[in-house]
RNA sequence: GCCCCCGUAGCUCAGCUGGAUAGAGCGUCGGACUUCUAAUCCGAGGGUCGCAGGUUCGAAUCCUGCCGGGGGCACCA
């Protein structure tokens, strides 16, 4: 039985590791299954005997010989040859063989392939975006939307059970603000000095029925509805699935008891906390923070901390064993005393994550520009769509990592936007659809049937660039793993580039159709299914679309 | 002052649970369209991986310090 996998080979070298050194060995690090950094060391390569070495009191390359010597009585004809290469090195170069039963298996997970891989399921739920819904969403927002969105995509193919909220920050001061805004606009008076501007503002107070003699408070409401319907609005356009809930922080004010007095009651009863200059605190140096925070002001009113306990105490009790939480860079200083909150609730912090996006820079002309919320100078999620695209926009803010900061330089993006590399991404998936319809869908059923029941014997993988992009389609559930182990949706972006880049190659040295003899014909076909459909996953889980024609 | 993120090619960024000659896109230069889609392909050029120590058989990757950039340090939200 040849392992026909990546998986399957990883265990294999594991296995063979543990007849030269004992189930009881002792690694330093943990035995890797890599592709080398060029083709002709192999196809596959471990660093296992380097590992070994110490333990088994021999030269690495020797136990590398031993272990491929090993390795070839388990593999048989799937291995080829190995050579020991560098300081110790195994390079296994498998067979043609090999290739094709691989595919095989690809074939038979059909549009699962690369899904449930998680060995431990979750219920997660990722909070994202909760932008103040007293403004228009800006290209920050659009970086949180995009990176949530995908985040919770790559979790769920995962095989995590994953629940999207939009938390509304409606309760506050900002929300009555707004409301004097509108009102003051209405009456054609000056808007105050701290009030907000900007163009959406008059929409605002245009749209809603007498504005000049309604309370403010009521006003911002009426605002946030609107702002909330925009959003929604937006985050459609972008493409972001819908959110399984909007969350109101008003109504985490609202029952008796309320949430919040709920929670509140919860920590006094724990005696995580005490009163002060006439403030209710929380013992939040007692769970790791530098300071303790006022939960309840010296004036009766809850901060906005309060209601973010409740809030996540909402959500533990709604039984989810982990809670993501994407934030912008702005909210690191709340890390510490969240997770702080959540220890003092009887929570564990390590099932508490929160995620910062880190700043996206606008930039013109070189330099960088402020955006200002209030002046209502920023570039908003609808304008980045509608001067790029959604398909130009998401590739640009999820193809690097949440952590690091973000150049936008607007006009440069809307004359670079054709040059996008999702673009290559797509056109490799609509060459392949071209393709398929020219063989039609008979050819393409039969040409699955026969790879997919591959039990040796026909045509096999001769080529490299077949080769290739198979080993290529073979790292996709691995690359699915690491973007969720690691929140990084962009691996997913360079590995949807890495593909198209390997079938490009293997278009360009292999022809496909009416290739004799007819087997061969038959395993490019369904290479090419493999590949489409791998594509169109990696591009669905970055919330792009995959085009049939271009 | 303290905390978080970043510093890799001209530009934008991957790589960082240590591994072999550090990669991609864009840009630059030179080639290729009677051939399954040229939104493509082939080739060239381009690097003290911020600096200095340390750990290691091996460091862009881990540790410490420093320098530089960004962000945060409310009884605001």
């Amino acid at each position: 039985m040849s392992p026909i996998t990546t998986e399957q080979l990883r265990a294999e070298v594991l296995g063979a590791a543990v007849a030269l050194a004992g189930e009881g060995m002792s690694l330093r690090q943990e035995i890797a299954l890599e592709r080398p950094p060029r083709a002709e060391l192999g196809d596959y390569s471990t660093n296992a005997a380097l590992l070994l070495a110490p333990s088994l009191g021999a030269p690495p390359r020797e136990v590398a010989q031993r272990l491929g010597a090993e390795l070839k009585a388990r593999l048989g004809d799937g291995l080829d040859r190995f050579e020991v290469a560098g300081p110790g090195f195994l390079n296994l170069f498998l067979h043609p063989r090999w290739f094709a039963a691989a595919l095989s298996e690809v074939l038979k997970a059909g549009e699962r392939f690369g899904a449930g891989g998680a060995s431990a399921p979750e219920r997660v739920l990722v909070e994202f975006v909760s932008a103040n819904p007293t403004g228009p969403m800006h290209v920050g927002h659009a970086r949180n939307a995009a990176y949530g969105d995908a985040l919770a995509r790559v979790l769920s193919l995962h095989g995590h059970e994953v629940v999207r909220e939009f938390y509304v920050n409606d309760a506050g001061s900002q929300v009555r603000k707004l409301g004097e805004s509108i009102q003051a606009l209405a009456r054609g008076e000056e808007v105050a000095e701290d009030g907000y501007k900007g163009e959406y503002v008059k929409q605002l107070s245009a749209g809603l029925a007498d504005a000049a003699n309604t309370e403010p408070a009521e006003l911002g409401h009426m605002a946030v509805e609107a702002m909330v319907s925009n959003m929604q609005a937006s985050l459609g356009a972008f493409g972001v699935v819908t959110f399984d809930h909007w969350v109101y922080e008003s109504t985490l004010h609202s029952g008796q008891p309320s949430p919040v007095e709920h929670t509140l009651a919860i920590l006094e009863a724990q005696g995580q906390t005490y009163r002060s200059e006439g403030a209710l605190w929380l013992r939040t140096t007692a769970h790791g923070d530098d300071k303790d925070r006022v939960l309840v002001r010296s004036s009766g009113e809850h901060t906005y901390f309060a209601s973010d306990i409740a809030y996540h105490q909402d959500k533990r009790e709604r039984g989810f064993q982990r809670q993501i939480d994407v934030w912008g860079a702005d909210h690191h200083g709340y890390v510490a005393r969240m997770k702080a909150a959540y220890d003092a609730l009887g929570g564990d912090p390590e099932h508490l994550e929160m995620l910062i996006m880190q700043l996206v820079h606008l930039v013109r002309r070189g330099e960088r520009a402020q955006m200002s919320k209030r002046a209502g100078e920023f570039v908003t999620l609808d304008d980045l769509v509608a001067e790029i695209g959604v398909d130009a926009a998401r590739w640009f803010l999820l193809s690097r990592s949440h952590d690091t900061t973000i150049d936008l330089d607007l006009d440069l993006a809307v004359e670079q936007s054709s040059d996008n590399p999702v673009y290559y991404v797509q056109y490799a998936h609509a060459r392949i659809a071209s393709m398929l319809v020219k063989a039609g869908p008979e050819r393409v059923a039969a040409a699955l049937v026969e790879q997919g029941n591959y039990d040796g014997g026909r045509a096999e993988p001769e080529h490299a660039s077949e080769r290739g992009l198979i080993k290529r389609l073979l790292a996709f559930p691995a690359e699915v793993q690491e973007a969720a182990r690691r929140r990084a949706p962009h691996r997913v972006a360079a590995y949807a580039l890495e593909l198209a880049q390997e079938f490009t190659a293997f278009y360009r040295d292999c022809h496909v159709l009416d290739v004799q003899p007819q087997e061969l014909e038959s395993l490019r076909i369904a290479l090419c299914v493999a590949t489409q459909r791998t594509i169109a996953c990696s591009l669905d889980l970055l919330g792009v679309s995959a085009p049939t024609e271009m």
